[in-house]
DNA sequence: AATTTAATGTTATATGAATAACAGTAATAG
DNA sequence: CTATTACTGTTATTCATATAACATTAAATT
């Protein structure tokens, strides 16, 4: 199978999270525009990323809920077969801690690394938090597979280097440092970044030009 | 002046950050290529964005570091002249609240929210944490443009609603619940899907894929 | 039973972004 | 003082993504 355009899969992920609300609230079937309307999209857009992950709906009656979800988490997490550890566990590791044990993601949270002595040894979600120093030898042992980034940017490259020798797969960067590595997924995101381009488009006369557009 | 493609703006602030660094370690020019190596992108890439934004650099020198920086403001930022508040101080609000300050980012974070009794009347970050309630009334009366919305899921809509009444022009969206907001930009994102999406391109199968087409 | 309807599934087009190609030019070297 | 070099600046092309147009079909209606 070919792979899926990059905004496809992220929407699929946010087509389970709002599938499995309605799953839970008994509904079994559910149309492409009922589906686009709870994400403000179109739905066009729906069926065609459904379309490329080769599921069919019934006509007249939409799609399966259940069997969508099933399809998504195959696709996309292989049901917990990936490993995910959080490297630096200040207020923004724990704050992503939060969000992952607080979601049906099926991606399993393994390992929690800093390099604060008051914080090693301590349970973070009831996950131990290991001395960095040992993020290779762990990494490793424990099969992680992906991992989340939150230090302090001085450290960023190094342990991104440790990760890689470590033979992980994906990292998602937070730390405002780009990044190049070889023989994983990178995925950036900069808080400031993201903050300064609401700043741009949000400045009073540039609002003014994208609402003339619309 | 036309709008800016939304990917350039984020490199503009990406640019930004690392010129801040090279003009404080007392380089005055700069070369495309440079600058494209410090974040990992083309250095015509660079150049275009450079273009785009009206600069001019000169032959077998490059570009003026103070002088882009100084650009750069005044196209994001305006020096100052948005406001930014926080709305939700959990550990992601925290996270968020240190990331801002700790950045030289012009925009000035001037309110933060919550509905959490222990937390309104504290001091964030210097910050005097108000109550929810009065969220409508503080926005206007401070002239806050941009607000980071960091609460629970099940608030999201009704707060994101009393942002625009009180005339917000830019909203970052880190709840996972889709929002439609009219007259404001908004810009989501999504910790789950985000690591989802790199879970996808992470799975060996993909890995593979992916490497053979390099 | 024929027709309309309301949905899905697929192909074609348009838009946005990145890359590539190339044009221009000031300093340097011979 | 001509040619080369090492850059910048701009236009053209390619690639990714979203949108639009259209084809298909099972159920409902008449």
């Amino acid at each position: 199978m070919k792979l899926l355009p990059e905004k496809t899969v992220e929407r699929l992920s946010q087509y389970r999270r709002v599938l499995q609300r309605e799953l839970a609230s008994g509904t079994e079937h559910i149309y492409s525009h009922e589906l686009a309307k709870l994400l403000h999209i179109t739905p066009v857009q729906v069926r065609r990323d459904i379309m490329l992950i080769g599921h069919s709906g019934t006509l007249r009656r939409g799609y399966n809920i259940a069997d969508l979800i099933d399809l998504i988490g195959i696709i996309i997490d292989c049901s917990g077969q990936q490993k995910v550890a959080i490297i630096g566990i200040g207020d923004l590791g724990r704050a992503l801690l939060n969000y992952l044990q607080g979601s049906r993601t099926k991606l399993q949270l393994s390992a929690v690394f800093d390099n604060n002595p008051d914080k090693i040894g301590t349970l973070y979600g009831g996950i131990l938090c290991h001395n960095v120093e040992h993020l290779k030898k762990i990494i490793k042992r424990e099969n992680v597979t992906i991992a989340i980034l939150s230090v302090p940017p001085a450290y960023a490259v190094e342990i991104a280097n440790k990760l890689t020798e470590a033979g992980i797969l994906g990292i998602l960067n937070y730390t405002p440092v780009s990044l190049d590595v070889k023989g994983a997924f990178l995925e950036q995101y900069d808080v400031i970044t993201s903050l300064e381009k609401v700043a741009y488009f949000a400045k009073p006369v540039n609002a003014a030009i994208m609402h003339q557009e619309e």
